[in-house]
DNA sequence: GCGATAAATGTTAGCGCTAACATACTTGTC
DNA sequence: GACAAGTATGTTAGCGCTAACATTTATCGC
């Protein structure tokens, strides 16, 4: 851009197609398009002449025709509930990496937890827009019927992340074992001496959190405690949500020592109204959060909590869903299960009494 | 699937086009494509033949011919720095919107704050993949350059809360006006009774962070306090970088009484820090943070900050895209201010000294 | 230098769709 | 019932590109 005077101008032309430069270069298309998709196939000298050309007309390759064409964009679609969520962000990093490993470039969509996104991801599927889909949101059950009805002629998903519904499952998924985990941080807080502990769930659509719940409730009887009415509340996973429940609970006649949110967003928001009502994390209330969040560790006290590998995830999912791509998914490999953690912070002290 | 078996079963074609369709229902692929597209310019029998037809075969279009084919695509893009930031969850829900109401979808790109990413939106930008692009993102200088070189037959350009740079001035945009709000939060501190105020600025190339700077130097220079060396940090506008900024700040040998960051995560990080220096917030430290995300009123003490309309720079910015998109943008309104608000919550105290 | 082979380039069909135009079919008027 | 005007449907070009095939040009052994 900065070359001498003598250069030729940039041609201020709206659309450049791949003719005009074919004209300018005084070549034929074929060779054009030759130069962009296989330069080794033509000759030195003639490929100057069209990169001179390329340069002077300003081209560049019309993709929607290229991926029309080809009947590949080299797309993948991500579909998530919410941007914002910083969970997602390590999940994204993992994803990224090997999607620009195999030429992929990733597109996110949100579905914002509402209906109306099912159908978009339904078009989505079947329209060829992207050659695969990662979805790492739960689907509401209209949305699942939707990607089933479709499901014969979309294009490959895999899920992540989110536990996987019977009518799923025929789609490959990379997760934890929400329900191992849930159990295994609601045995910690027994194993501390609690016997009153609450759960904070996220959407009842959401089958993750159903895991959730499901190990939260395998550990209680397991250690002979019971679950009093009004100790499982709803939270949607959001922090006013997370305020509510916490509210209830702490006003509770049997009030929980323990509270175990089913993600770390709402572990803040059960922190903040804790310590609106004059109590203290952890000494009046332990609190355990899910997802290991990069605040878990900045929040005050820091939060004991279940690490997903995030990016593995990321990377697993996108990996599988290559595969997928390429045609070469085994049938066999449908559920894969990475492992969690519990990370001890300091959110968890024994209870007082 | 499970309808009974006299139905006409789905047949398993991988792909059904429109010539498929028209041969069905007995009609040429015109009608079929006035069906979807002008339903009324058809008559009712007709109709239904071909609506049926549609269901028997199973067929959607392929939006990538009809992309190809219409010259538009009804996607903007929107590209920002992170996916996982909260704050433009706000953002992109005034975005998603206007979106909707105007028949476009979004689709989200990652910048990820790196080179490479300017290639992919520059590439973008003139490759016709969408319609129009929104950009959250400060650019590299190296992105700004390739937008500018490219920008003669690009898809139109807003950008959205980011200050522009002279390059990109010719784009329009939408955002609050950033060395004013950074001013009246600083101001505020002074008026508090701090002298020594602490400023934790993001990366050096964004023109976002120097405008905030730019607004802090101006407060202090108007109320006459000097600012030491050291007083101005880089935190890169994540937790890792404030808690390393904050730390230096603590233990500056003239230790500021109060702390702006330029964003609120940079906030938790240095809340986090001052806490563990055995210190407290606000009574050692005042902090103040900028963007007021939704996790600003449950910190620690809940922070006071400036609060950006981030649903309403997402309405507007997409509103300019569209109009913009239509070929009626007018060229006087080039740069939007919106209002900005300090929120004051309880993170800021007199200083002790 | 000649023919045979290989390498480079040109020609063209067609991806699925829309829209311009052409044709067939209605309808209404007298 | 013939005609014009209007309405519904059919025919077809072509969007920009790639890839299969056709043709030209270079390379080489003799």
């Amino acid at each position: 851009m900065d070359e001498t005077a003598t250069k030729p101008e940039v041609s201020i032309k709206p659309e450049v197609s791949i003719k005009e430069v074919a004209r300018v270069a005084g070549v034929s298309i074929a060779t054009v398009s030759r130069c962009l998709n296989d330069p080794e196939s033509v000759r030195e000298p003639t490929r100057d002449k069209v990169t001179k050309a390329i340069v002077e007309t300003g081209y560049s390759p019309n993709v929607l025709a290229q991926s029309f064409r080809r009947g590949k964009t080299n797309v993948i679609m991500v579909v998530l509930p919410s941007v914002g969520d910083p969970f997602f962000t390590d999940v994204l990093k993992g994803i990224r990496t090997v999607a620009r490993a195999n030429g992929y470039a990733i597109m996110i969509n949100e579905t914002q937890f509402n209906t109306l996104a099912a159908d978009e991801i339904g078009a989505m599927m079947v329209s060829r827009w992207a050659d695969g889909m990662v979805l790492l949101a739960s689907l509401s059950p209209y949305g699942t019927e939707v990607l089933s009805a479709r499901s014969h002629r979309a294009i490959p998903i895999v899920v992540g992340c989110e536990t996987i519904s019977p009518e799923l499952a025929r789609f490959p998924s990379v997760h934890i074992d929400n329900a191992a985990a849930a159990r295994e941080a609601t045995d910690y807080l027994i194993s501390m001496g609690h016997k009153r502990v609450g759960f904070v769930s996220g959407e009842a659509t959401s089958l993750l959190t159903l895991d959730r719940e499901r190990g939260y409730r395998a550990a209680m009887k397991a250690a002979k405690l019971g679950i009093e009415s009004g100790w499982v509340v709803q939270g949607n996973m959001n922090i006013p949500g997370a305020i509510k429940a916490t509210r209830s609970l702490v006003n509770h006649k049997r009030r929980p020592t323990a509270i175990f949110c089913a993600n770390d967003e709402m572990a803040m928001g059960a922190y903040h109204e804790i310590k609106s009502a004059g109590l203290k994390v952890p000494e009046d209330i332990s609190v355990v959060g899910f997802d290991d969040t990069r605040y878990a560790e900045v929040m005050d006290p820091p939060l004991t909590t279940i690490r997903q590998p995030a990016e593995e995830i990321g990377e697993r999912t996108l990996y599988r869903l290559c595969k997928a791509i390429e045609g070469k998914s085994e049938p066999g490999d449908t559920l894969e299960i990475v492992p969690h953690q519990l990370i001890v912070r300091r959110s968890v002290a024994k209870p007082r009494r």
